[in-house]
Formats: C-alpha cells, sequence, structure tokens
DNA sequence: GCCGTTTTCGGCCCGACTGTTTTCAGTCG
C-alpha cells in the first residue's frame, strides 16, 4: 500500500469524524497525519515492522502511528469502521460540494436520511431542504447548480494553463487606472502542478479603501465572467467558462504583504507561522502582523518584513508547506534554490526529423537567445512510427547534420548530438549498440507503458539502463500529473539503481508530461541521483517551459549543485555523466 | 490526537462572506 492511500484513509476519517461532530484538535490531528504521511519519500509500509519510526515524522504519535499499521495491514482503521455503522461512505462525496460542510451533511443525514449526491438533489428538487433551519430558495438554487458543476467538471487545472488565464485575466484588471501590481497567490504561486482555484492580489492607488468600490466593479464586470460567484467589499469571485474558479482581492499597498502571504498559503505553512507569531506575543492576520497588547502593526507590507519580525530568513514560496522551512528559516539553514538563470543547458529536444516543429538550426538560435551554452537534439528512434522515428541509418546521418549546425553556430552554443531511444517490452533498445555509441547523449525512454503491469514495467526500465550507452533516463514514470501515479511504490527501486550506474534521471520540464513529482525528486536527490531537467521541446516556444521544471526542483529544496545542466560548458556536463563506453 | 525556548496538562490560527440571522452558525480559504 502506498503513502497516498494511507493519507486518504486518514483523510476520510478526519471528514467523517468532523460529520460526527468530533473535537475540532483531534480532527486537526488526523488532517496533519494525512498530509505528513503524503510528503514522505520512504514508504510507510515498509516500516511497520519498526512502528518506533513513524514517530519520528512529526504529527505521528503512539496513536497515529497504531491507526498507520492497522491501514496498511488491514487497508482500513477501526475508527472508521465504527464510523462507517453510523454514516456511509458516499457522504464523503457530499463534502465537496459548495456549500455543504460537515454540520449541513449531518443535518440532511440525520433529518432527510440523505447520504449521496442523487439523493440529495431529489431532496433539493423536492423543496424537502426548505423546511430544515438555515436552508431557503437560494441555498437549493446554489446547490443544485454546484451539483451539476460537480458532475459536468470537477478536475484541477494544470499550473501552465492556470498561469495562462492568470496572465490573461490580468492583463484586463490592468486597464483599469490605478492598478499597479497583480499577483498569483495560492498553489500557483507556490508552484503546486495544479491548482484548484486562481488566487489574484490587486493593489495600487485605487484598492486604497475609500476608493476601491470603482475597482471591484471594474472586475465585476470583467467580458471572460462566466459566472459571478460573489462580490464583497473589496472581493470578487467567479468562474470562466471553463469552470476555474478565479478569486481577485484587491488590497491597499500598506498590507499588500501581509495579504501575500497569507493567500499564499499553504494553509498549514500559515497555522504554524501563525503559532510561531502567538509565542512572540504577536498575531497574524492577511492585515498586518500585530503587537497583541498594544495592537501596534510590526509588519504588514512586505513579506519579508513580517518574516524577518518573526526571526526568520524570508521562505521562498515554494517551501511553504509546512515541512520543516520554518525550523530552516529559524536558524538560517534554508537552501539557495536553484533558479532559471542557473540552467546552462537543455539535453532532450525534438526537430522536423520526426515530430518537432523546427530544424536543428532553428532550436539552437532559440536556445541561444535564452542564454543557453549546450544542447542536445535527441530525436525519436524507429519504434515511435507515428512520430517518424529514425532507424539506425537515419539516425546516424542525422547526428552528422547536428554536427555540421554545432560547427555552424561558431563557438556561441554547443550542439550535442544524442537520440531518444525508445525501450522495447523486455527492456532492449531499438537502436544499434554501434548507432548509439556515435552519440553524445542517449536518452532511454519507456513509452507505451499502460499495456505491463508495474512490475513488469519496472523490470523494463532497470533493464534499459543497463546498457552502457544510456546516459540519460527520460520521463521515467511517464504519469500524468492530473491522474494517479501507478509508480509511486516503485520509483524508489528505480532511482536506487540509476543512482548506482551514474545514469542521470530526467525531469521533464513540460507539465504536460511532467512524470517526476517533487516527492519523486527529493527521493531522487536522497538517493544521490544525478538529475537533469529538460524540456523535451517539440518546438521553439517550448524551450520557455523551462521554468515550471525549475519551479518543480524548487519546491524539492534543490540546489543548483544537485542539478546537472547548471555544469557551465557542454564538456562539464559530458564529465560528470556516465561515461560512454 | 499531538505536543513542549511559558512542557507531560492544557492548550491548539484567523477573518470574510452567505443566508435568513432579529445576533449568528456554517462554510470557505
Amino acid at each position: 500500500m502506498d503513502n497516498i492511500t494511507i493519507a486518504r484513509v486518514l483523510d476520510e476519517t478526519a471528514n467523517l469524524l468532523e460529520i460526527d461532530a468530533a473535537d475540532p484538535f483531534r480532527i486537526r490531528s488526523y488532517r496533519r497525519a494525512a498530509e505528513a504521511v503524503e510528503q514522505q519519500t520512504t514508504q510507510l509500509a515498509t516500516l511497520i515492522a519498526e512502528p518506533k519510526q513513524l514517530l519520528a515524522i512529526a504529527g505521528i504519535g503512539k496513536g497515529m502511528a497504531t491507526n498507520i499499521v492497522d491501514i496498511v495491514s488491514t487497508g482500513t482503521m477501526p475508527l472508521r469502521e465504527e464510523l462507517l455503522t453510523k454514516y456511509r461512505p458516499t457522504m464523503l462525496e457530499l463534502l465537496r460540494l459548495p456549500g455543504m460542510g460537515p454540520k449541513t451533511v449531518a443535518l440532511v443525514w440525520s433529518a432527510l436520511q440523505v447520504a449521496d449526491i442523487d439523493a440529495l438533489e431529489e431532496a433539493a428538487k423536492a423543496g424537502h431542504l426548505n423546511k430544515l433551519p438555515r436552508m431557503g430558495e437560494k441555498f437549493t438554487a446554489k446547490l443544485l447548480k454546484g451539483i451539476e458543476d460537480y458532475r459536468k467538471n470537477s478536475s484541477r487545472f494544470r499550473i501552465d494553463q492556470a498561469r495562462e488565464h492568470a496572465d490573461r485575466i490580468s492583463m484586463l484588471i490592468r486597464e483599469f487606472p490605478g492598478i499597479e501590481e497583480i499577483t498569483p497567490a495560492g498553489s500557483l504561486r507556490r508552484g503546486r502542478e495544479s491548482v484548484g482555484d486562481l488566487d489574484l492580489l490587486v493593489t495600487g492607488p485605487a484598492c486604497e479603501p475609500d476608493v476601491v468600490t470603482a475597482a471591484v466593479e471594474h472586475v465585476a464586470a470583467l467580458p471572460l465572467i462566466d459566472k459571478l460567484l460573489a462580490k464583497g467589499q473589496n472581493k470578487v469571485s467567479f468562474t470562466l467558462r471553463n469552470n476555474l474558479q478565479v478569486d481577485v482581492r484587491l488590497l491597499p499597498r500598506a498590507s499588500y504583504g501581509a495579504a501575500l502571504q497569507y493567500f499564499t498559503g499553504s494553509k498549514m505553512h500559515n497555522v504554524a507561522l501563525r503559532q510561531r507569531a502567538i509565542k512572540r506575543g504577536l498575531t497574524l492576520n492577511e492585515y498586518a502582523l500585530l503587537r497583541v497588547e498594544d495592537n501596534t502593526i510590526v509588519a504588514a507590507a512586505t513579506e519579508e518584513a513580517i518574516y524577518r519580525a518573526l526571526e526568520m530568513d524570508y521562505i521562498p514560496p515554494e517551501l511553504r508547506e509546512n515541512s520543516g522551512e520554518l525550523e530552516a528559516a529559524a536558524t538560517h539553514a534554508l537552501p539557495e534554490l536553484i533558479t532559471l538563470t542557473d540552467i546552462r543547458g537543455d539535453l532532450h529536444m525534438h526537430t522536423i526529423e520526426t515530430d518537432g516543429l523546427n530544424s536543428i538550426r532553428e532550436m539552437a538560435e532559440a536556445a541561444f537567445a535564452r542564454g543557453l551554452k549546450y544542447i542536445a537534439i535527441t530525436d525519436h528512434s524507429k519504434n515511435l512510427a507515428m512520430t517518424n522515428g529514425m532507424d539506425d541509418r537515419r539516425a546516424l546521418e542525422h547526428a552528422r547534420r547536428i554536427r555540421e549546425v554545432d560547427g555552424e553556430m561558431e563557438g556561441r552554443i554547443r550542439v550535442l548530438a544524442g537520440v531518444e531511444v525508445d525501450v522495447l517490452a523486455e527492456g532492449e533498445l531499438d537502436l544499434a549498440d554501434e548507432t548509439l555509441a556515435e552519440m553524445d547523449i542517449v536518452v532511454a525512454s519507456v513509452h507505451s507503458r499502460f499495456d505491463q503491469p508495474v512490475e513488469q514495467m519496472t523490470e523494463r526500465i532497470l533493464r534499459a539502463m543497463e546498457s552502457p550507452h544510456v546516459r540519460i533516463l527520460g520521463h521515467p514514470t511517464g504519469r500524468k500529473v492530473l491522474k494517479r501515479d501507478p509508480y509511486a511504490v516503485q520509483m524508489n527501486t528505480i532511482l536506487k539503481r540509476a543512482a548506482e550506474l551514474g545514469v542521470a534521471v530526467e525531469h521533464n520540464a513540460n507539465p504536460a508530461r511532467a512524470d517526476l513529482s517533487d516527492l519523486h525528486l527529493r527521493m531522487a536527490k536522497q538517493h544521490g541521483c544525478r538529475i537533469v531537467v529538460n524540456t523535451d521541446a517539440h518546438s521553439i516556444a517550448e524551450l520557455d517551459l523551462m521554468r515550471f521544471g525549475i519551479t518543480q526542483l524548487r519546491r524539492a529544496w534543490l540546489t543548483a549543485a544537485d542539478v546537472l545542466n547548471t555544469q557551465p560548458t557542454a564538456e562539464a556536463l559530458l564529465a560528470q555523466l556516465r561515461p560512454r563506453r
């Protein structure tokens, strides 16, 4: 059983406890434990023989350790089973509907025996809900709408798509005079791979309290709004036609830092931060950090000032998950996180030779314009017929042309010859050893991966890495961000072997193909893997996706020293890779 | 249920918005 599953059982139990109106602090313990379990890089299932090790995890105490052991060995835990005799498992789904919290779910259950969405919809349409306290016409209408939306689309959005929407909306808001700054907050600012909704913080003279109404009206009238959800003093919430929810907050300059801190989250980070404030006789809210005794403002305009006043170094948004960053910031132990400008090369990209849109020369010029010192052209091999993959003869000819272009670039940028070789069903590669021996960079990638059980897929990857020509393991998991990760349990095995063999593990910077999560990246670092971040660009424009890759590296606490393609030159990089034989 | 630079008991983050509230509970982030 993987950690995600354990975490889900704990979180479900928390939800059931909430419906049961249990002690809120006990509920929080279960939530905190679920989060902690999800962030572990070791599989807890392997630790149940040694429950003492579980106690080392912050947020896991004696009781929770017992729960985890129970979950791993039986798939559930006594408390959860007990609660499920009182309530129905389908009630957990009701919590996902807007306006339906634990109290309301408990109420419709006790009053109407409603336990699932279909029954709730029926009750709402029949007018039964209106007889219950605090549930009038408006509530029912909103609920029915919510049910409809939930059935239509309850998914999250990929970071690059969310970023695009954020940019578009920001442009429209900026047209209003007196708007100076717009910053996306929330999980987009923290660089999560997917975001549930968009938080935009806006400031400038037009956002001062006495005049903000006009700016609020401007936002509430944006042409791209599909449904206006709420409009308050300084807040507007709406959805776009694709169902993405957007919350815009207009805030005075003086408290912008406090607001940015507050709305960036994460929730757990903020809770821990406020506890720290209280210990120092301070209180933190979205307007300011205040001294409790006389309500004087200690810091408010910038995030830096707030963290400083709490005796901490500034914490980059990507680290704000309450997973050790507060302690590190307090002891000046935060790592110097990698930045986009640290990246000197990109070792995986395609051209018109196979399924790319640009020529070798165009890719080289574009990479040069982006400040890169070296790239590798790695077109597909023959097994990927749909991409017009190259056979041995073409691959060698292509390598020759790549070296020609390398010469034409006259040292402005190094262009390395490579290939993205396909890993076949038994783990063998689809090009000859003699061909691969001619390449500077061989990226071995498993495509078509879901026709085998995970264990066999892992074997296949391990076999492929044994080839002495393979220098980079390309998109190792093939995981789709918005779907589940089938390799959760296998990744440690793969990464460990890669580290032993000196094969670099690729993090694919393209969010559409991103396959290593920040958790995987942390695992890779722990195992001592060589890590590279590549765009796998199929066009010039896709070279810009590197910034999303960097964000994930930062979330994994990686520094420039942890990543190979920060090496200043192609030669320095090649010397760090597994030697060619 | 967890936890300790006010420690092994007694705390545990903060505020806005909504609906139907004649003073506030519930939800949300």
